[in-house]
DNA sequence: TATGAATGAGACTTCATTCAT
DNA sequence: TATGAATGAAGTCTCATTCAT
């Protein structure tokens, strides 16, 4: 008697993915909200069942990948590995969704330019990722200098921030040029040994 | 005889650099040509005189913006100095405009995202810029190698863009969480002791 | 499930009746696409579920019209009177949808004349059903050479386009003056007896 | 002291020229001050000094077209010829301007088919000039009955309206397919041959 | 007189959203 | 719950016309 109760979670998780290759496809303000309907096999007006507007399907979208950055910064501040290797880590796993990254950045900058992006609290999302971030990256800085690896003299705060968007710098490179994956993989490991390298390096 | 000729450059201009002052407030897509008119004092019709359409706007201010960027890598050609203290000064010098790129950059994400911006070769333009820039860094961090400053283990075509891919990581930062000045401008120093030190450093 | 599905057919039936109306009363150019809507009791959006443009609407008027002729033109075909009287019978027939003939051939050359109406091919499928017509009205006279009905002498391939254009000068004539029915009625039938007058008369 | 004195009329018809040759190519609507202007070799603004609206223009080329047509009426009103080859001078002469015909005529369909083009009592000058032709070939039509050259059972009013239009219907064939000009040839030769066939016929 | 820069009314078209079924 | 037909707000762009020079 009572309907064939639907996953409403995973319903919408279905119009998302649908939406994020329609995203990439033309970026968000020229996909429409018919496409990602047809893209996920269900009629124009479901799609209002599930989410209340266009905006919220890229919100969701977002949210999935905050999940993922948060889940990145976990597994920082659960390690208990020494600084220079939790650090190097970092670096490294950085790069592993980097496909969801590219996916997701440019929608996330399109809809971050537009009022409608301003108006919610988007950016505060994004900045609070980054400090919390930086503030991990800190500590271990700061533990690294406390043991005598790193030198005395570092501005960890400073460095922190800037070891994130060389990070952040780097995927989006990715994103934007796609370089073949063997010379990304070297870029990768150049840049972790720029930071650890100098972080190592008793010249600073 | 004939009506006071105007400077159709200047007048370009001025439309444009009202169309960036609202594209910072609004984004590309939810900015419209009437707004822009407004802005810059003049009939929605007007703007049409001079640009065949709002397309071309943004256009526009990419192009002078890319006209910015290939002046500093021409101070990168022609500088003499030794390695160190050419890249060093690449690398503060790339932060002189950053108020400049934090206005332009978000419009052009927003426009390089959508279909437009994917059907010119706007990309193509970027990314040219990104591999000269490279190029040349290379050619620093080679003739580094060869005068035996730097460690000839350099993955240098890699590392080049790495460190390009960082100054723009730090730019894009500045974009999106707009730090303090002074904070930044430790930032920008860190960024600089990293890259450097990590070349000088006999360790790599 | 599914909200009431409509004749889609129908529809867009009703969107060009009430396009036509419009239309003649202020000509192609100057109708707007609101006025339409207005007019079919529908909104403006509405109007572009049927049709893709302006334009559309006005050549699914044409095609319609174009069928009326085509049907016309079969008719003759299939006539298997012998030639004075299929002539005349054509004759007639030619003027039975004259109110359609008068709303829909302004609108035709408006369209014609313009950039647009170049543009697609639309002058070829007037000009096919002209030469169609001529051919078949050719078939006819000669077959009437044949028999011994009409006069040897005949430039029968000359004529034939010169009976058809008559034909539509009467109707033309018709669109532009909307004579009173009775007196047209009297110039139908002297257009008749001139073409049938000389093809028996034996003085060609 | 004085300004070079222009002479208005002569700069009007180089305008209105110039609007023919534009209107030819792209109709009424389509074509722009602008292009006229250009085409004129003169500004756009100087177009207003000459014609207070667009609508002018055309109005003006319609103006001359009439004139050519009232000549043609003049000359069959003063042809003292027998009736039979004053209408066969007055069929061939009706295709002498035949190429300003078709230019004129689609830009007169368009215009006349537009709201202002009724609005202003286009069609009025049209029917007139129509009725004056009917009227006069009507007078021939009678004198030839008078004569016994035609049938008495004529019916000379509606007649002579068909064949004014007849002569019509071959001109907007000879617009609207351009026929090879020996071809069409033949098809005035023929037309000429069925109206004065007909009348000349002892069977009708 | 000649001009072309400036203008804004107005048209077409898109598309997120609603809602009857 | 699922749908897609209906809608109208809103945006881009055109162009006849004006007017200061």
């Amino acid at each position: 008697m009572s309907p064939r109760p639907v996953d409403k979670e995973e319903r919408k998780s279905v119009i998302a993915t649908a939406a994020i290759s329609i995203f990439r496809e033309k970026g968000y303000t020229e996909s429409t909200v018919e496409e990602i309907a047809l893209k996920a096999g269900i009629g124009k007006g479901t799609v209002y069942e599930y989410f209340k507007s266009k905006d919220e399907i890229a919100l969701r979208i977002f949210d999935e990948f905050f999940l993922h950055q948060e889940a990145h910064l976990d597994s920082l501040r659960a390690s208990h590995k020494e600084p220079s290797l939790a650090l190097s880590d970092f670096i490294r796993t950085s790069f592993d969704g980097i496909e969801i990254f590219a996916d997701v950045i440019p929608v996330y900058f399109e809809f971050w330019s537009s009022g409608t992006g301003k108006a919610m609290g988007l950016n505060k999302r994004m900045s609070s990722r980054f400090e919390k971030l930086a503030l991990q990256v800190n500590k271990f800085l700061q533990k690294g200098k406390k043991l005598g690896k790193f030198s005395s003299n570092l501005d960890s705060a400073a460095l922190s921030g800037v070891i994130i968007s060389s990070i952040d710098g780097l995927r989006l490179y990715y994103t934007l040029y796609r370089p073949k994956p063997k010379f990304f993989s070297r870029q990768v490991d150049e840049l972790e040994k720029v930071i650890l390298g100098f972080l190592e390096s008793r010249r600073n």
